[in-house]
DNA sequence: ACAGGCTTTTAACCTTAATTAACATTCCTT
DNA sequence: AAGGAATGTTAATTAAGGTTAAAAGCCTGT
């Protein structure tokens, strides 16, 4: 993966910068916020890889950011840093949506290690050469085919881009704004209308098989639902 | 998911059998080994979800056992549980290929948080939830589809997410509040009439099943009645 | 350069979901 | 029993998305 982006909230000017500099020196990209009202802006704009959050704010706390974060993404992996230790904060954290939670005052090294660690986890562009089946179907991303049977079908670069984005969320929600920024890079009016299009000619292909179904959520995204049940 | 199983590598068999038989209240299938010779055949043998080791073991540590796992497995998710709170010793555990660590003495709950986070975070896609059986009616709410013998009903967004809020609380009372910020978002006045109306929807649908009554609960909410008599 | 075949975009028109509104009903309060 | 707030019902409206076809763009080979 090519330098991964991470949205960093803390107020602490001081302690910030550091964390911010010293992440940078290990090719993170980072984007600071420092006031909790504009974090969550920042979020849906810059779409990072990760976020870590300070939990001490004022105006809002990282635990309702997380909460905020969540309701439009609920895969980017976020780290709450803290200077509390008890269980019930760490619970709390969790519910919030958090994946891990780091203790003030922290080692860098341990912060980058988290890091990476949750980075590695949660990497979902893995490995694309793979097949990937779906009910009937096999899609082979790297070769932009989907085969059904005796049926090879080629697809085009941005049929194979959503179904990939798709595919790779495969039973959960996934929000227009997100296909729209992972297919064509940016969701203006007009790309909007264009994955209408795609989507149409998706359920095309994909009739044959009543398991597989793209739902849609309106004014949301869609749901790929592949039931893999015999 | 049904019942992920669990690898648990401890020495003490006090706190051994305390955590086993917490975790296995909770729905995971626990294999508990003592002895860390006998850790890394146990992993080969019976292929856990995840792997909760102690690093301070005899014969063989927590971080050794972790290596072993990793030449054969780099994927299952790995905790250590420790009684240090050294960075190097964190620093030491992700090395040795551990997504996470938890310190002694830990509370259960914290535990359980953690390997839910975990496996929520290495199962590479939503997996279908189970169908939810209301009477003479069948609901999936992955599929949004709602069957009565023969029909098979698609439900809309809200609709699926309005029926299955009530099918969770079946036969007990659910506040609007609750129903409106699970559905909606908010509760705001016009969304509140946006229930009712959705409301209305829902009984017509059930209106062929005696045995299912959504009730009115003037000023608190509504009462989802299935009842599951033959 | 341009013809032919492809993909992608734009456009036009159609369908459906979600919201809002309007009017009817229920039920609690006094 | 009257009045009012909360909810039920149905219909109208608005906005989002579905479908299909035509237009525009893009390679590739000659």
């Amino acid at each position: 993966m090519s330098n991964p982006t991470i949205l960093y909230v803390e107020d602490e000017p001081f302690l910030g910068r550091i964390v911010k500099e010293s992440l940078e020196a290990r090719n993170f990209t980072v984007t600071m916020v420092s006031d909790g009202k504009d974090a969550v802006k920042k979020f849906t704009d810059s779409r990072p890889d990760l976020c870590v959050l300070d939990v001490m704010l004022p105006n809002k706390d990282g635990y309702s950011i997380a909460q905020a974060i969540r309701q439009s993404n609920d895969k980017v992996p976020i780290i709450f840093v803290t200077a509390k230790t008890l269980t019930e904060d760490v619970v709390k954290g969790f519910e919030a949506g958090g994946n891990d939670y780091i203790r003030k005052p922290f080692s860098m090294e341990e912060l980058i290690l988290r890091i990476n660690n949750l980075l590695r986890l949660t990497q979902r562009y893995g490995s694309p050469s793979e097949k990937i089946v779906l009910s009937e179907f096999e899609f082979h991303p790297d070769r932009y085919e989907l085969r059904h049977q005796e049926n090879v079908r080629k697809l085009s670069h941005r049929e194979a881009m959503l179904l990939l984005v798709l595919s790779q969320n495969r039973n959960t929600t996934v929000s227009r704004k997100e296909v729209l920024l992972t297919v064509w890079g940016d969701d203006t009016f007009f790309n909007s209308r264009n994955l209408d299009v795609y989507i149409s000619k998706l359920r095309d292909f994909f009739k044959p098989d009543p398991a597989i179904e793209i739902i849609t959520i309106k004014g949301v995204g869609y749901r790929f639902s592949v039931d893999e049940q015999a």
